[in-house]
DNA sequence: TTGGGTGCAAACTCTTTGCATGCCC
DNA sequence: GGGCATGCAAAGAGTTTGCACCCAA
């Protein structure tokens, strides 16, 4: 079931990108379906190395610009959570978005949903003389592993 | 008031540097009394910048070893928002914090307080299986001026 | 006097850009 | 065939590190 939504958001992604004109190619395709398979963000470099691993090399330079175009038709999440690098994940059509752990010792991100915090947000957007599109959370801390 | 607030964090810093055995400089103090003075987030070239402007230019290395020395202290917080560069703010003892509201057309960064928020937070917080401590929410979106 | 603080310059890392080649349409 | 997509290499930008000198304790 999982495997079926991230399918089909691969496939969405290609379908906008081509109505937004874009050709298609190896390398963004690529791209594409290693993030479609993911169930959290990863950095370009974890992108690379593991289209590298799977045999399916491709040039760093594609990979950051598929990443721009899919951020540009909003169809990937640019996030930075105060480690070195920007990590990109998919956005669901559906809506449906998780925000994220960071664990300060180890590094390791984990995902998280609650409801009640979208509901805050979502209050508060209305409220501020701004036009609000999307948000990020990010709670810093320790894991499990790492806490003493 | 304001500005009274402001020298206390200062002082405050000074002293918790101290106590932490950090010798006094000039570079530091230079950093940390300007962030005292700011109601938002500084880039490290910005408080370069603005350094240099009022005649105190302090190298761009002690700037970061002085960023990175307050932040391990929990003194500043360094937050990205998506754009180039880190961004640092002090961090009060009350505990009273903001977050951000970032125009992604001109790149302008507005502060807000909203308790409901930070409610949703705390509970989340003690919900999941993570020590959590900091957190930063951005949102993303267009100003009043960039807003058509 | 001693060792941390500072500043300059070089090094590093992540990301973007220039350019020649290749492939989609 | 034309032009975008790709990959390599070089350039940029932000940040960190090495090292000699200066100053606080």
């Amino acid at each position: 079931m999982a495997d079926v939504s991230h399918a089909q958001w691969a496939d969405h992604a290609q379908a906008r990108l081509a109505h937004a004109g874009f050709r298609r190619g190896g390398a963004r395709r690529a791209v594409i379906e290693l993030l479609g398979r993911q169930p959290c963000a990863l950095t370009a470099h974890e992108i690379d190395e593991r289209l590298r691993a799977q045999g399916r090399s491709v040039g760093r330079a594609s990979v950051y610009r598929a990443l721009e175009q899919l951020t540009d038709l909003h169809l990937v999440a640019r996030l930075e959570v105060g480690q070195d690098a920007a990590r990109y994940e998919p956005v669901h059509p559906s809506g449906a978005h998780h925000h994220h752990l960071v664990c300060d010792t180890c590094g390791r991100i984990t995902p998280f949903e609650d409801s009640a915090l979208e509901t805050a947000i979502d209050r508060l957007s209305r409220r501020v003389r701004f036009d609000v599109g999307d948000h990020d959370v990010v709670l810093h801390g320790s894991c499990e592993a790492c806490r003493n």
